[in-house]
DNA sequence: GCCGAATTCTAACGAATTGTAACAATTTCA
DNA sequence: TGAAATTGTTACAATTCGTTAGAATTCGGC
């Protein structure tokens, strides 16, 4: 039995370190991420036991991504914020957390709350993740986009992984550096050209005009801003 | 399905009344108790699925209550309590106590908190020979699938072997690598084929359009993803 | 505005992956 | 023993998705 595997994300480097002493002293096995992008390049290898996120991510909407993981990976997730409202509390539990911690905090407190979460290990089917965004409703586990009016687009893998980028951080650039990574698309050599292909027909299911897209902007030089009101469920 | 029963252990009459008001509100049963040995005499003839517990309790120590509880009936077990020591919340939480919310609290993250809890039940489900999903209901001592409308279809041993993999983790990713190992094709050259070959059979046997399959979906270079809604019996 | 370089778009192609019909080997059962 | 059912194999069709290449677009400098 190794020991458990505790993920970590958060964007400021001592608190990345002070969790991961406090949980290596603790016995477990701890890994530490400082963007989104790199977390979930990592979740495609090896699901972490727990996972501690913090919400103020520099390139993801942390809330979204919590909801994502909870719904899909059926992952343990505690969230770890500075944000102290109860609504924001409140809002992070219903969205799929499992506990929710606030800065500054005491890393005893995270280890016997880490404790208290692997004792009864979750087992629970993960459900559907789906997103409503300006006409439309994406089903992320059916590969499915259905319009308002009914109409049914199917899409695939590589498409789902480029939508569902956008639909976490709406309204915000997202660099050709960072979909590459998110992407997978690793030693980035000749993959641009692949990424562009997949937003292309991304564009084209979602029936966008080339000339004037409304939903997902090119910034030349730079990389896309995708432009829909989101809503997760 | 009964909604939840939330235990209330407090021996403030505010507290309680706060509680009992805002859980029934949200939709939960309670039962408010002052003292421990009415709790506990109650414990005797119901399980409660939570249990809010105070610390400071006049007729017995809160912290030996909750170890006792944690072990033997296995609850669901959440104190609520004004000492807001550091030391406090962990002890409470190795002890056994689920979470550990201080007063005062905000009635909405309590709720929230329960309902966290509530997600993931603390029991396991025992291996059972009949699964229902989606207008079907598969008996695999029988080799039989009937539909909800009586129609019925067998199934052969090597398609049970991929339906009961899909049953048992529906909604998860199944590699073709795990489908393998799992179904015995040992050292796997030319075996995947037969494995598509199986999977192909058992849609048509579902009667899956070809083109747009509900249930079973192929992920491109990683696997299948059974969509239904499983329930075992 | 006009030109050229850099960047992005997308149609078309092809390699890899997956679907399935047809067949053959094996087992089951009357 | 013989007919039917089971299940892997083969062969070919269909799909996915990265790559290529040329067209279209953007942007800075004149």
């Amino acid at each position: 039995m190794t020991a458990p595997l505790i993920a970590i994300l958060d964007d400021e480097p001592q608190i990345r370190a002070l969790l991961s002493e406090t949980l290596t002293e603790a016995g477990f096995r701890t890994a530490a991420f400082a963007r989104a992008t790199e977390f979930e390049a990592a979740l495609a290898r090896t699901t972490p036991d727990v996972c501690l996120v913090d919400l103020g991510l520099p390139d993801r909407d942390g809330l979204a991504l919590v909801h994502r993981l909870a719904l899909e990976s059926g992952a343990t997730i505690i969230i770890i914020s500075g944000r102290a409202q109860v609504q924001d509390r409140v809002t992070g539990l219903e969205l799929g957390a499992d506990d929710y911690i606030i800065k500054p905090f005491d890393p005893a407190e995270v280890v016997a709350r880490i404790r208290a979460r692997l004792r009864t290990p979750k087992s629970a089917t993960p459900a559907h993740a789906t997103a409503r965004f300006n006409g439309w409703t994406a089903h992320f586990e059916r590969y499915l986009l259905t319009a308002d009016d009914g109409r049914e687009v199917s899409f695939s893998h590589a498409e789902g992984e480029v939508l569902r980028l956008f639909l976490e951080a709406p309204k915000r650039l997202i660099s050709r550096q960072q979909m590459q990574e998110s992407l997978g698309g690793g030693a980035g050599e000749s993959f641009d050209r692949a990424m562009d292909v997949r937003i292309s027909r991304l564009r084209t299911k979602l029936g966008e005009d080339p000339k004037n897209p409304r939903l997902i902007k090119t910034i030349y030089g730079a990389g896309y801003i995708f432009l829909g009101d989101v809503n997760w469920h």
